[in-house]
DNA sequence: ATGGCGGCTCGCAGCCGA
């Protein structure tokens, strides 16, 4: 099973590449970040064209997150439980016996602004979150734009970046904290290519440079990561015209 | 130090993202 992660930036916009993306990748399941869009807007129609099923919970302008899946989606859940959140980052469903999260973790802005405190105030309610999901089920995938780029490996210029929003050690001990609830990094189980990233700005041609932050992750509980073959970013669609400033996440699960 | 790019909106400028 191949599951992936892309933050698309307006669903809208990207629909095309997203729809080449899908029949050259082929993926089993997608989690969508940021599709900007209500869900009476969602291209039901062509995602089901090209082979898939499909949970949204959109919002217009901002946030938006929805899983894509070539098997039925079932128990779907939208939020964090108990969180009470307007902003639509958060969706969960089975997919062939595995729990499937898209999550959408807020940017932050700037260390010390509210949009920061909110930022992590979310961080600590989803990992509450996912030590019940993984107290209920031993495979559990939680996929999406987490915001949050782990080490300093992760991030193209780290004296640059230092003390900034998306490496800040509350940040990154946040990260730590879903990791303790029993999830790996899957990117990290595998050797990498240096300086691999998943998001670059749109200004100073920083795709070009390879300025770039590691922040779109797929974590697995122990079962699946034992299951994993792969694990990897597919720049491929970041080099087209007009493209998301993320580049889609790649796993690949053997068969249980 | 700032803004740079791109997407969005009851747009024509400002907000937000990362």
């Amino acid at each position: 099973m191949k599951i992936a992660a892309w933050n698309v930036n307006s669903l809208k916009v990207r629909l095309p590449h997203l729809l080449e993306w899908l029949a050259r990748v082929a993926p089993d399941v997608v989690c969508l970040q940021e599709t900007k869009c209500e869900d009476v807007k969602f291209p039901a129609a062509e995602i089901e064209v090209a082979g898939f099923h499909w949970v949204h919970e959109g919002q217009k302008t901002y946030n938006g997150v929805a899983i894509l899946a070539r098997t039925p989606i079932s128990n779907v859940t939208r939020g964090i439980p108990g969180f009470g959140d307007p902003q639509k980052r958060l969706i969960a469903g089975d997919v062939e016996g595995v729990r499937v999260i898209s999550a959408y973790v807020p940017n932050g802005q700037s260390i010390g602004s509210d949009k920061y405190a909110y930022k992590l105030a979310w961080l600590e309610a989803l990992r509450n979150h996912l030590h019940e999901e993984v107290g209920r089920s031993a495979r559990v995938a939680v996929l999406g734009d987490f915001n949050i780029a782990p080490e300093d490996r992760d991030v193209h210029d780290p004296k640059a970046w230092q003390g900034q929003v998306l490496v800040s050690e509350k940040e990154r001990e946040a990260f730590r904290a879903l990791l303790a609830v029993g999830l790996v990094d899957s990117f990290r189980l595998f050797e990498q290519p240096q300086e691999t990233f998943s998001w670059w700005d749109y200004r100073q041609a920083a795709f070009r440079r390879n300025m770039g932050l590691r922040i779109d992750h797929i974590l697995l509980t122990r079962e699946l990561a034992a299951r994993c073959a792969a694990s990897c970013v597919d720049r491929e669609p970041r080099k087209l015209e007009r493209p998301s400033d993320h580049a889609p996440v790649i796993a690949e699960l053997r068969p249980a």
